[in-house]
DNA sequence: TGACAATGATACAGACCTGTCTCTATCTTC
DNA sequence: GAAGATAGAGACAGGTCTGTATCATTGTCA
C-alpha cells in the first residue's frame, strides 16, 4: 500500500502528468496521442488499458484540475478565517500573481471550451460545470459579506476572474495583478459599504 | 464599377462569408476546407486560387473582424461626442448587449488566440496586435475622460471585457448585461470623480 | 465567333490522428 | 519456479485534413 519514494510512477499517473502538461500548454487539439505517449515512455495499449479514449483523457485531466482548484480556493481562502470580504480580496490578489506565473497559460477549463465546441462533449460539460461551481462559491462569499446585491457582485467578480484568465494568457497587458485586486476591491468595497476592510 | 444588385458573389467572397460564419461558430480547427468549399458552393481550387493556405484564409477572416470592430467602436463612440466617460460606459454597455445575442459565440480574436498557440503562426499575431490595439484605445479613453491613473483604469476596463466575452460564450451566467455596464460604471467613476456623470 | 479569365468538379498524394491487434518482456505472489 | 497481472513495441486499419493536378464549363468582351 505504501508506494516506496523512489519506484517509477505507474503508466496511468505518467500519462496523466504528460497529458495535462501537453493539454495546457499547447491545448487540446494539438496534442495527439502518439505525441503524448512518446513523452510518457508508455505504450499506447497502456494508454487505452487505462483510458476508454482520448476525450476521457481529456475528461480526467480536468477533473484533476478541479480538484486541484478547489485545493487552490480552499487555501487561499483559509487565511481569513470567518472575514468573507477579505477572502474574496485574497482570492484575487492571489489570482493577480497567478497569472503572472511564466507557466500560466489561461484557465484550463475556459480553454477547454474554447476547443471543444460541440455541446454534447463531456469535457466541455465538466468545464461548465466547474465554473457553475466557482460561481456557486463566490455567490455564498458575496452573501456572506453582506453585499447588497450578491448576484450582481458575483457576476462582476466571475467577469473580472474570466477576464484575468484571458488576458494573463493572450495579452501582454504588463503587470495585471495589480489591476484585478484592484477592480476586485473597488467593486468589492462597493457592493459591502466602505465600513469594514 | 458597379455590382449588380441581384448578381452572384464572387468566390472570394462567398468563400470568405462561410468561413467566417464557420469559424466563429465552430472554432477555427474544428472547420475544415472540405466544409467550407462544400457550405460555400465552391471548387477548392477557387479556394487556393484567392487564398493561399488555410492560415492565409484564417488571416484573411480576423483582418475583417477588425475592420468591422473598429467599425463598432467608432459607431459607439460617435453618439457621445467629446465625452470619452460616456464613450467608455457607452462601450461597455454595448458589450453586455452583444454578449447576450443568440449568436455570440465569444472575442473572435481571443478564441483564435486560444485555438492558435504556435508563436509563430501570423493568425496569432494578428489577434494579439487586435488586443493591443483596443488597449491603446481604451487608454485614450481613460486619460481623455480625467482618470487619477488612465494605466490602472484601462487595464482594469479590458479585464472586464476580456471577462465579459469569456462568460458570454462559454458561461450560463444569466443576463450579463447588467454586471457588465455597472462593472465598468463602477470602476469609471471610482477613477475619474464622481463628480460628472 | 473566338479568345480569355474565372470557376466548377473530381481524383489524388501525403501527412496525421484515433483506436485495435499481436507479440514479448517484466514483476509480483504464491 | 509457475501463474497472472502489468506494461512495452510496433504494425495496421480507417478516417480526416491540407494542398495539388487535371479537365470541363460558363461568362464576357471584342
Amino acid at each position: 500500500m505504501v508506494e516506496a519514494e523512489g519506484a517509477r510512477k505507474p503508466a496511468r499517473e505518467r500519462i496523466l502528468d504528460t497529458a495535462a502538461e501537453l493539454f495546457y500548454r499547447e491545448g487540446i487539439r494539438a496534442v495527439g496521442i502518439d505525441t503524448i505517449i512518446a513523452r510518457s515512455g508508455v505504450a499506447k495499449m497502456s494508454l487505452y488499458r487505462n483510458f476508454a479514449s482520448k476525450d476521457d483523457l481529456v475528461c480526467a485531466y480536468l477533473e484533476r484540475n478541479m480538484v486541484q482548484h478547489a485545493a487552490w480556493w480552499d487555501r487561499v481562502t483559509a487565511r481569513h478565517p470567518g472575514d468573507p470580504r477579505a477572502q474574496m480580496k485574497a482570492l484575487f490578489t492571489a489570482l493577480g500573481h497567478w497569472i503572472d506565473h511564466p507557466k500560466f497559460q489561461g484557465c484550463p477549463f475556459t480553454t477547454a471550451a474554447a476547443e471543444l465546441r460541440d455541446p454534447a462533449n463531456p469535457a466541455r460539460a465538466m468545464a461548465l460545470a466547474h465554473k457553475r461551481m466557482v460561481r456557486d462559491r463566490l455567490h455564498a462569499l458575496a452573501a456572506a459579506a453582506g453585499a447588497d446585491d450578491p448576484d450582481r457582485l458575483c457576476a462582476q467578480l466571475q467577469l473580472l476572474m474570466e477576464g484575468a484568465y484571458a488576458a494573463g494568457r493572450a495579452l501582454d497587458l504588463g503587470p495585471g495583478n495589480e489591476a484585478v485586486a484592484s477592480a476586485a476591491a473597488a467593486l468589492i468595497d462597493g457592493a459591502c459599504g466602505e465600513g469594514v476592510g
